[in-house]
DNA sequence: CTGAAAGCGCTTACAG
DNA sequence: CTGAAAGCGCTTACAG
């Protein structure tokens, strides 16, 4: 079943058939709907490959996700990435073909994905700063729109969240509560959002006239071990406060704390990033900055969609709101018994 | 840069460069070498599209994820089966195109995955019984592979765990503890998975000659909430033990005993199923079923892959194996045992 | 508003 | 072992 078979039944030519699938305004209504319920009837998809080679364009997008940190994946973060992306393309009749770029695939990921001729665009979870892909990416003239800022090439187009600002604003928040001996586990510093989430911890602090300690910075690398260890470095440096650059990280930082026998938040509070859904049933329930994932997969996707309807409109920067979310964890201010500096 | 330029530069034809390209044996070694070394500095790749138009094939196969159980993508079951779908295909020179099926737009959905003619064949992860895509890709000649076993049409090839057989194994394993009076806590029933493990509670009570009460049995629906309401149910019919078919609804029933102050194994014990990698970190650690996820997801692929390679070699069923994973939450036996702390 | 025709970049009998 | 040519199913100037 072709466009030729369509024709004949319609009694029109392919060019018109043509015409009537692609919108085209030249076309008699008379014509378009009696076309139209051929293809109906017949349950016509007119074939891809085909149109791709013919129009230069495919109505698929590539969705990439650099998976040199897997420890991500075991997270909801990336599957409700994928599914916003998703739900994008199903809305507007585009359909996505996904690159989960494993190290060891890198180059030749790179490769397919720029010369494929399959695709129109791509959109990729740009979480390293030096990423490979967009290098070459940039250099090619494949439009595509990161999610995530990138650090250096304002010329990209991107969707972001403000981990800086949120994450300046939590730090305020705990300021406000009265701590002032505030600590941080940080994320992988060569991932954007790590840094700055960093950054925001730092302007927090320095806006509020209180001096950054290098002690109280403790990398842990975004996952569960790794906020548990950093924890573990931490305590003994009694922070009054800890914020943890990821919910997955506060989650074994939390099981650091209660190990030792500390309660949470009258001996030490917590806060947490992401509002992952885990992060309102641990006890104590978290304090955490929510981040629109679902709506941030969509919406590069949509931007995609906006540069490749117009190649012109130019380097399109956006960024989703974020919220603070204050639960139990970060508590109402030090308690005069605790967060004493100094051993 | 196409096979005519590769062509020119290499001093041969069209046809060759093709040759070269696809391994066809019928070319001179000097030839093929030349002609390799000037596809690798040209940093050349086929147009996908032409060569599917061509040959009918496209190196790119479909995964199809049906979302009416948007639930379970919260938890890492599907971002490991997508992971080992890639894996499989970043193997073998595949690419993947990823669907996610909304209920909305599953009409569509699979008239594109059926006719576009972009993609090879079709993994399904196939978890609710009776799927519209799975029926129309029976009727269709599209090759498929289900991840999850079919319940009626033997002719389907599929991959899938064994379900049954490992929660029957897992009561056995409560039973030899001594527990008589056990719960579970089913999920979807309209899933395969959900209604296997059922099944495989059922058979392992009725194997030990231990009668089925219908009101230990609860449904749960596979979610963490599912698995709270479901275990409150419970609780006023004092059993001994409860076996959760999910390690998500075990984390509510969990909370939900912890909440009356039950302290688990002593005064209940509790099993889930999947052995996700949140189950250790549970206080007390979870006893569950390991399934090989992200192996089931590669095997997947790679049975499309042997059935696109021979269309002949029949329905292919593989059943990867799981293993009963024992922590503290099942504890030592029934109360009379109480009261000793874990090793 | 419509059709005939060229062309997108490949593969694959066919002939040599 | 190699090349010339047809053809895959579309789109899109071009001509009318």
């Amino acid at each position: 079943m072709n466009l030729e078979d369509i024709a004949k039944l319609s009694r029109v030519s392919r060019s018109t058939v043509s015409r009537v699938i692609n919108d085209d305004p030249n076309v008699r209504e008379s014509t378009r709907q009696r076309v139209q319920e051929v293809i109906r009837q017949m349950n016509f998809q007119p074939n891809l490959a085909a149109r791709s080679l013919a129009a230069g364009k495919t109505k698929v997008i590539g969705l990439v996700i650099p998976m040199g940190v897997s420890t991500m994946f075991t997270d909801p973060y990336f599957p409700m990435l994928i599914k916003g992306v998703s739900a994008a393309c199903n809305a507007n009749d585009y359909s996505v073909m996904l690159w989960l770029a494993e190290p060891e695939y890198e180059r030749r990921t790179i490769n397919q994905v720029l010369h494929n001729g399959m695709i129109d665009g791509v959109v990729v979870a740009s979480v390293l700063m030096d990423d490979l892909i967009v290098q070459a990416l940039v250099r090619s003239n494949m439009p595509f729109v990161l999610i995530g800022r990138h650090p250096t090439m304002a010329q990209v187009s991107y969707v972001d969240v403000d981990n800086r600002g949120s994450s300046r604003q939590l730090i305020q928040h705990l300021i406000g509560l009265g701590y002032r001996r505030i600590a941080t586990i940080t994320g992988a510093q060569n991932m954007i959002a790590g840094s700055d989430r960093l950054l925001g911890y730092m302007e927090g602090l320095s806006q509020n006239g209180i001096p950054i300690e290098m002690e109280l910075i403790v990398p842990g690398n975004f996952s569960e071990e790794g906020g548990y260890a950093a924890m573990q470095k931490l305590l003994p440096h009694r922070p009054q406060a800890v914020f943890v650059a990821s919910d997955t990280m506060a989650v074994g930082a939390l099981r650091a704390i209660q190990q030792t026998g500390l309660t949470v938040p009258d001996e030490i509070a917590l806060a947490g990033f992401d509002d992952m859904p885990f992060a309102e049933h641990l006890s104590p329930p978290l304090t955490t900055v929510y981040q629109p994932v679902h709506e941030t997969g969509m919406r590069a996707a949509e931007t995609l969609f906006d540069l490749l309807a117009d190649p012109e409109s130019g380097p399109i920067h956006v960024t989703m709101p974020t919220e603070i979310v204050i639960r139990q964890s970060s508590g109402a201010g030090p308690s005069s018994a605790a967060g004493l500096p100094n051993p």
